[in-house]
DNA sequence: GCAAAAATATACCAATCGGTATAAATTAAG
DNA sequence: CTTAATTTATACCGATTGGTATATTTTTGC
């Protein structure tokens, strides 16, 4: 890796956090700037623009929450238990490596949605990824008889992101952990509801 | 209602939509004189500034939002019925007086949450109204006998708001009408668990 | 270690930001 | 109808925005 894919490098993982809490349009140039510790002329050395920036911060935050899942569901062998991690990430996602600001994808997406159509884009093709992921699960859990027959694994899966994100909005403005817990006690019950 | 009672009330109903698409911080001035058709100087001779514009825009966009869940909720008289109008609502709110650019409560959460405390705090206020609101039917149907006594008002509200607005995120990226009805699907559900 | 190439810093640009002072126009009171 | 008060428009303010041209430094290939 050479000195400029290094600062390059150290430009996304300094300015991600700032993206993912101040948004893509509220972060400044001196943002980024006072986040790296370089100057703009360092800055449009490496990146086109602020538009480039910003895609790959989101893409390093992504990647960020990707491995906090992976990681989870990796430890379990049956799908419930592959299921029901995500709700233990979510509900203890303060004190996970979790990026600050929130669900990237979730912030993307309501910031993004009518006025940065290529973030928009890529917090969609995130979104259709977990939705693969977990109805994978699922429909592993169908075929190994964990599962009942008539689960609907798109369905499941897309119910089940609408909790997660849906719960990181009221964690968000409410800080209750009670809540948290029951948007966890909610993912359980869905993923009990998939068996006969 | 004197003449300025009058341009203040035109400022908020043209600047309202343009808030809960371009974000708070990302309506300029510009953005509201052009909408309003009106100069900087009307705009501060009737607002102190323009956070103050953005919070009574929010506030607008809310009384909105509320108006079609009180009237969807007004027409049935049964608790379940009452609690399924939610999801109604939810998947046709394309074709509903609904505010352009999504659920104010979730874009106000999302962006406001670490830049704008007043707004959050108002976003967080309607989030605990909407919550009292839905446990209050919760409540009414278990003592009508409608639900069994062992449903939790609180957890039943937390839970189907998530389902909403993270329905509502999931729409604003992928636009899928079949997702809508999972969602909507999925509340349905949540309403059908609370019989006995 | 030297020269070519690449990366970083400095200094600047026009445009726009939120906000204000003041002048002009409009409204309301008598 | 006149006048006082209020509302709106004009013109301006310093600060900041994203971005660029150029100078300087640092790295790389030989």
């Amino acid at each position: 890796m050479g000195k400029a894919d290094q600062t390059r490098q150290l430009i996304i993982e300094k300015t991600a956090p700032v993206f993912n809490v101040k948004g893509y349009a509220g972060t400044s140039l001196s943002d980024i700037t006072e986040a790296t510790g370089l100057t703009k002329g360092s800055i449009y050395g490496n990146f086109e623009n602020k538009d480039e920036v910003a895609i790959e911060a989101f893409a390093y935050n992504l990647q960020k929450v990707n491995a906090i899942f992976t990681a989870a569901t990796g430890k379990h062998a049956s799908c419930s238990a592959q299921l029901i991690a995500f709700a233990e990430v979510y509900e203890n996602f303060l004190h996970q490596p979790f990026p600050h600001g929130g669900c990237p994808v979730l912030n993307a997406a309501i910031e993004a949605d009518d006025t940065h159509p290529q973030l928009k884009q890529c917090a969609a093709a995130a979104l259709n990824g977990w939705k693969k992921m977990i109805a994978a699960i699922v429909k592993k859990g169908i075929t190994d008889k964990e599962f009942k027959a008539s689960a609907i694994p798109d369905e499941t899966a897309i119910t089940l992101i609408a909790l997660l994100e849906g719960g990181i909005m009221i964690a968000k403005l409410t800080g209750k952990r009670s809540y948290r817990q029951t948007i966890s006690k909610a993912i359980r019950q869905l993923v009990q509801d998939l068996k006969k």
